[in-house]
DNA sequence: TTGAAAGCGCTAACAC
DNA sequence: GTGTTAGCGCTTTCAA
């Protein structure tokens, strides 16, 4: 076959076949009333052309794309991979043409306002949005224009709808299995939350959830190995456990711990890794699958016009118990 | 802020201040002369109406888009997450835009067709493909139209740019070493052809630099354990060790040794798992960061007229010597 | 420095 | 069933 042109416009397609440029544009979409015999004659003028519908006219002329925005934080951190690939099988199961604009841990939030302006700018049909990052005043003033749906982490407007994960009972989790070990003195480790809204809120859920435990808490910057130091340093100081709001920094700890010879109960969070097993990771496995299912069927029913009140929902995962959480007493 | 209204058009923007439509975008696009006074005028009455230019329109009018596209390979696998993080990074950093769509491990090439029409029908400026599925022959059409860079993998076609990861020698430097370590039979486990092009020349690379040694080779679908139980009863046959094409079917096979109490020598490839030092395991550290700087490099420069012979490259990456690559006697 | 006008390629009524 | 027509919202000459 010959070199396509990306210039063949339906105009051609048409002349070519000897029709009107609605007829072939109809003979291509497949709508409203066309006769067999011609259908087929202009498809096939079309792939002898090699035509490739411009669709910035299309949208245009229609009005809108049926296209959803996806907003999604950094895949390096495999988290993020498995929930865009998630997200991307479901959307292709429910027919969804997704468009992804990925956002890096950015705190003056300029990335995030040019990729919405960029999905806005597109006129997609709906939002979802799967970064912690983006703050609920952000998204707000466009509630009304275009659904939006949040993937994984909670959501205080009541004009958008959340799929998140339920990360107070996470916290829970985790922080039971600690103190039935005996720990009593653990430090959390979490992100401040101007770089990981997600990671911030799991420190605060286990330190809710570790009441009469005392609690060295280290809020670190984005670098994985930041804060383990001074985790390392409350150890030296008498702390049993090292709780870790990410696997990442967790994985960082052990590393530390490793080096320095010594050794300390852990905990992460996710779960994802390929190797937590092996690993022998302590953590909880965060309900990816059923957030990104839920988030997508949310916005495709949203899409059929199945208006409801914005829903707030929270899915559970499950402990995943390895050899990292170690009883307080094996010091 | 009230909510913004995304039916706002520059029409409305250009009469609430009081000036014609072409003189709005030229205040709103800084293009072509325009009084500082008008300008600024303009820009306020833009934000205040919350106008957030319809993108379609733009690009049609303008005749195209300044919009580099990206076809990647499902981010589940941190590789690929990776790579993405990089490329969007690099992209980042150079000024472009980058329209993403991903591609499943889809042997029929659905997605595939699917996912590059949509890229053209946006009529990106370039195309970045890093999906090592896509063949070359469904690309090179349109070659001509548009330029496009390869990322990761090599290329056949000298109409398409590559930046490659250098997977001959790759394979020879753990050949080598496994060579060195006394290894005399050995299985090499990696995917058939149309599972992943990757995979499957990672493969052949390792029997490439294995002469003098047996090679049980097993192909496998896309399921991580595929092929796991075939090279197991190779060990059992006498093979001293597994070489795997992906660290993901190295895990696999670690995590079937262990369950079936016995010991033996494995590789990987890849390197980029989060937690590889921890588990002790021997891979490449495939070059993912390079490739990935070289080829949005690459795209900004063909973007901006440099117009060179498509050129192919290929990236170096390293050795990681873990715990897994024991020396054959030690069986 | 600003405005008027002519499209970009396609879709969707509405006639025929 | 098919053709005609009127735009979608924006950019861009070209005059004023």
């Amino acid at each position: 076959m010959a070199d396509r042109q990306l210039g063949v416009t339906v105009e051609d397609v048409a002349r070519e076949a000897g029709v009107s440029r609605s007829t072939a544009t109809r003979a291509l979409r497949g709508h409203g009333r066309i006769a067999e015999e011609t259908r087929t004659r202009v498809e096939e003028v079309a792939a002898r052309l090699g035509y490739v519908p411009n669709l910035a006219a299309a949208d245009l002329a229609a009005g809108g794309t049926g296209v959803v925005g996806l907003m999604l934080r950094d895949a390096a951190n495999p988290v993020y991979g498995a929930l865009f690939s998630r997200i991307e099988l479901a959307a292709r199961d429910a027919d969804l043409d997704l468009v992804t604009v990925t956002i890096g841990a950015d705190p003056a939030g300029a990335q995030q306002v040019q990729g919405l302006r960029r999905l806005l700018g597109m006129r997609v049909a709906g939002l979802l949005v799967a970064t912690g990052g983006v703050e609920s005043a952000r998204l707000e003033p466009f509630a009304s224009e275009v659904p939006i749906v949040r993937i994984g982490r909670d959501e205080p407007s009541d004009r958008i709808h959340a799929e998140a994960y339920d990360e107070a009972w996470h916290g829970r989790l985790l922080a039971d299995r600690v103190r039935a070990l005996g720990h009593r003195r653990v430090v959390v480790l979490g992100a401040d939350a101007a770089t990981s809204y997600g990671e911030h809120a799991r420190a605060d859920a286990l330190v809710d959830g570790l009441e009469g435990v005392r609690i060295d808490r280290v809020a670190t910057g984005a670098a994985p190995d930041d804060g383990v130091g001074a985790a390392l340093a409350a150890v030296d100081a008498g702390a049993t456990a090292v709780l870790c709001a990410s696997d990442t920094r967790q994985l960082a700890v052990l590393r530390a711990l490793a080096a320095a010879g010594r050794a300390c109960a852990t905990t992460g969070w996710d779960g994802i890794l390929p190797g937590v097993d092996l690993l022998g990771l302590t953590t909880v496995r965060v309900p990816v699958e059923a957030a990104a299912d839920a988030g997508v069927a949310r916005i495709a029913a949203l899409l059929d016009g199945v208006v409801d009140a914005p829903i707030h929902r929270r899915w559970r995962g499950e402990l995943l118990v390895g050899r990292t959480l170690t009883p307080a007493e094996d010091r």
